[in-house]
DNA sequence: CGCGGCTTTGATGTTCATCAAGTAAAGTGG
DNA sequence: CCACTTTACTTGATGAACATCAAAGCCGCG
């Protein structure tokens, strides 16, 4: 179950020196004394849709995926969240309320600061507030331009792009264990749970990855990059 | 050809009380000082992708689309513009160079403020760094959604979406002139022209819309509206 | 007036989702 | 710990949705 950690002080988080590196010191201790750290653990869910947005939220460690619920209950999955980013969208400062639903992937510590005092800071701090934005709106921009990405790829450029995606970007490793189902890749990358199986075993059997249940070994990446890069 | 207008005043501006209302008189006169109001003809290209991002545009009469051009030579339209909107995606604020072309779909006026004006009037006045940010996070927030819509949709319901989108969001008129070629709603919403074609004749027939060449007359709107919400 | 791009329709083929059916794995309650 | 249930995974077969190809008329423009 989720619970809050022993606090640590922002002053010596990582997330400070990316985002928070504008204010001065009396700043950030208010937003020290406004954020709270909680741990989850896999499965939980931190926010839902339709909640309102009161909090800023930070992944210190961990994986979460950000998801909606449609009307036939499925989920979308719209991104997946890695350790030291900003969770969530831009839509934290134009909707009262959550729009997507944010559930953990794998056991994380996530930082809640209380948006109205960031609200706050910007408004006292328009330093801050530009470098703020320059770096939170990086992520809105790269979950638009890989969803652009994708919807032009068929179905193998798509399943070599998640391989890569976690390969790359999220374990910097050839060697990782998926951390979501194969179910929950097809509503990562739209298309449907048996197709996925079918062209991960169809990559192992072409020698390009080996799978082990959950475990994936990428054994040649620049096959797979010229897939991804062929559509 | 594109012409530099003679230039109106801000304060006179509906724009204004949308993003700069937050400014005081002086800080207003800046903008004011370092905008230029350019009108540009059907077909122009406003900016181009790998150009260097120097502006922040608003749209003062018109129509414009935002794309990207693929490897093949092919466009991507991620997005269309129409009065009183900020064209780009927040992107303008983490990139360096655009990653999208503009051009103009019907004759219109941009105004292109110096965004290093706008990024030092944030610096120094937060209260409009905040004001402004809601703002323009939404028109981001929204164009993702919107792609996120689409791409679960099959053919029938995104042809609905395009018709509502021009009728409902941009004319206001159930009787319009589309602005864009077939090709160009392809490109848009993701499918391949002759289906636009096919799928707008089947809508015809069954006595939806009516077409005459680029005009279109939208006879059942709570049906394409339906078709839209089963997708 | 002729050329190229846009529009339209029909025919064909491919990609992909869906259905079905079975195995394996992972929870659940006694 | 075992029977039970559910959920995840896997493969094959089928059909639907859609892109592509082809051919012809149309329109605007130099």
């Amino acid at each position: 179950m989720a619970e809050i950690l022993e606090q640590t002080d922002c002053k010596s988080c990582v997330f400070r020196t990316w985002a928070f590196d504008k204010l001065t010191r009396e700043e950030l201790d208010l937003i020290n004394q406004n954020k709270k750290e909680v741990y989850y653990e896999k499965g939980e869910i931190i926010c839902r849709e339709g909640t309102p947005v009161e909090n800023f939220l930070y992944l210190q460690k961990g994986l979460v995926k950000l998801y909606k619920t449609e009307k036939n209950d499925k989920e979308h999955i719209i991104s997946i969240a890695k350790p030291l980013d900003f969770i969530g969208l831009l839509g934290i400062f134009s909707n009262k309320k959550h729009i997507n639903t944010i559930s953990v992937l794998e056991n994380s510590t996530i930082c809640f600061v209380d948006l109205n005092i960031i609200k706050q800071l910007m408004k006292n701090n328009g330093e801050f507030a530009l470098d703020f934005i320059e770096k939170i709106s990086k992520v809105s921009d790269d979950v638009l331009n890989t969803r652009l990405n994708i919807n032009t790829k068929q179905l193998r450029g798509r399943i070599a792009f998640i391989l890569l995606f976690f390969a790359d970007h999220i374990y910097e490793n050839k060697h990782f264990e998926l951390p979501i189902s194969r179910k929950e890749i097809a509503q990562l990358i739209d298309m449907s749970t048996e197709n996925v199986i079918r062209i991960l075993s169809e990559f192992r059997k072409d020698g390009i990855i080996n799978i082990e249940g959950k475990f994936i070994t990428i054994n040649q990446p620049e096959r797979l990059q010229k897939i991804y890069d062929l559509g």
